[in-house]
RNA sequence: GGAGAGGUCGCAUAGUGGCCUAGUGCGGCGGUCUUGAAAACCGCUGUGGGUGCAAGCUCACCGUGGGUUCGAAUCCCACCCUCUCCGCCA
């Protein structure tokens, strides 16, 4: 959420930041109801000030008179709640879709198309024959199996099976033993959330609750991403400013409808129902959010750099930001099967969009501020998996670890089982 | 799932319709005293909003949301959370 007197002090600025999102949001109509809101809260204030003057030289017994009095203001009182309450609903209907303004850096564009690659690291794998899919490496292999996957579960789902649980389990550990040294906390965060902290955090707007599995009977969600609750940890807190930055890794099992996605990426696991994370969380103060982006981004290059994976980092145009975000950078990693880079990472800033909402805030002073918040991932397990497996085949239809796991597996390479 | 107890200003507690503008103790901050400290004593000590240059004035907040009443921390309803016991259970 967007502070109201920031909207009223930068109308033309966030008209144009909501724009380049692809968003539509009457930024005067808010700034009209609130004046609205603000008149009429000042004549409530008045009429309770009324009332606690009747009441007060009430001690025993009240006259006819005093009871009369008191039952005009009360109904002057509940006249003007009732309205109050219409107009604070509507303006803050509206204020909850005003999404994020995106940073002034950030390129204006319609989609993903208009993205900007940053950096380029390492060169796309040459093979000397046809390498495999990961799906095909993964089945010779005997260690993804997606049909009784389906068979069991539906479309869009795997079963990780003997080296793929091992690698799983040591890109898992290699995350948080680097990110511990970092000093990162590690946090092991619950994966069902209620739906009020859902929309705390500004993903169930703009048809995003579609992408979610919700458990009606007990309103609560499943996550999405472990951000999700690791976020609210410190809702309705005040952090000290000698705590920040407060940085957390946390993993957790992440589940996601995929709405609106049937057709695409339907081969093996790049895009499932239901995979594991490993997830960064940053809690900083007020303007250091860009330094801090940055530092995320260094850690997760450094993730594919320690597997010697081919990546790309994109920096993401308007059109392509979620609600919340600010910036974002995607790291993608090549996936020769698919002969191009794909997502595997990515690291938002959310500014105070997210705090604001949740009430986190940091003491400076006498002064309490509004924290900034930021997300990255350090692995999502499915693709990183998929990008090892693609890059590092060998002609002999093995897969060659990369030596920063194999400490980790116990052995070099993945082989064809006898 | 069943039975019971409870949620009050950082902590602990008091408060069962008007004297609550929420008392008291602890903690914290400032001061007196002291070479310094402790003790003692004195004062201050929540959050959010409105208005004002400011001092201030004022409104709301006793788990959350409704309701009853001239008036609600207190009464009624619903919900959330915590604890104890029973049942089931990884």
């Amino acid at each position: 959420m967007l502070d109201i007197s920031y909207i009223k002090d930068n109308t033309e600025k966030v008209i144009k930041g909501i724009e380049s999102k692809n968003a539509s949001v009457d930024v005067h109509k808010i700034i009209e109801l609130d004046n609205a809101f603000r008149e009429l809260s000042v004549d409530l204030q008045r009429l309770r000030e009324k009332r606690n003057t009747n009441t007060s030289a009430i001690s025993g017994k009240p006259t006819q008179e005093q009871i009369d009095q008191g039952k005009s203001i009360k109904e002057a009182i509940e006249k003007i709640e009732s309205a109050l309450e219409k107009i604070k609903n509507d303006r803050d209907t509206l204020l909850l879709q005003v999404p994020n303004i995106p940073k002034a850096d950030v390129k204006i564009g319609k989609n993903e198309d208009e993205n900007e690659i940053v950096k380029t690291v390492g060169k796309p794998t040459i093979f000397s024959f046809t390498p495999k899919d990961h799906v095909e490496i993964g089945k010779s292999l005997d260690i993804i199996d997606i049909e009784r996957a389906a068979k069991v579960s539906g479309p869009r789902f795997g079963y990780l099976k003997n080296e793929g649980v091992l690698l799983e389990f040591a890109l898992k550990r290699l995350a948080f033993d680097t990110l511990l040294k970092e000093g990162f906390t590690p946090l092991l965060p619950p994966v069902l959330i209620k739906e009020e902290i859902m929309k705390g955090l500004g993903y169930m707007e703009n048809g995003e609750d579609e992408n979610m599995y919700i458990l009606d009977k007990d309103n609560i969600v499943l996550v999405g991403t472990a951000e999700q609750s690791m976020v609210p940890f410190h809702m309705n807190e005040v952090l000290k400013e000698s705590d920040l930055p407060k940085r957390y890794v946390g993993f957790s099992t992440s589940f996601r409808r995929e709405a609106g996605s049937y057709g695409k990426d339907t081969k093996g696991i790049f895009r499932v129902h239901q995979f594991d994370k490993v997830e960064m969380v940053s809690f900083v103060k007020e303007g250091e959010d860009d330094k801090e982006q940055e530092y995320l981004l260094s850690l997760e290059e450094q993730f594919f750099n320690l597997l010697e994976i081919p990546y790309q980092v994109v920096k993401m145009c308007t059109g392509d930001l979620g609600f919340p975000a600010a910036r974002k950078y995607d790291l993608e990693a090549w996936m020769p099967s698919q002969n191009k880079y794909r997502e595997v990472t990515s690291v938002s800033t959310v500014t105070d969009f997210q705090s604001r909402r949740l009430n986190i805030k940091y003491q400076v002073g006498n002064e309490k501020k509004f924290v900034s918040i930021l997300n990255g991932t350090a692995y999502s397990m499915n693709r990183p998996i998929i990008a090892i497996l693609e890059n590092n085949q060998q002609a002999d239809g093995s897969v060659h670890i990369p030596k920063i796991l194999q400490p980790y597996i116990g052995k070099e390479k993945i082989s064809i089982k006898q």
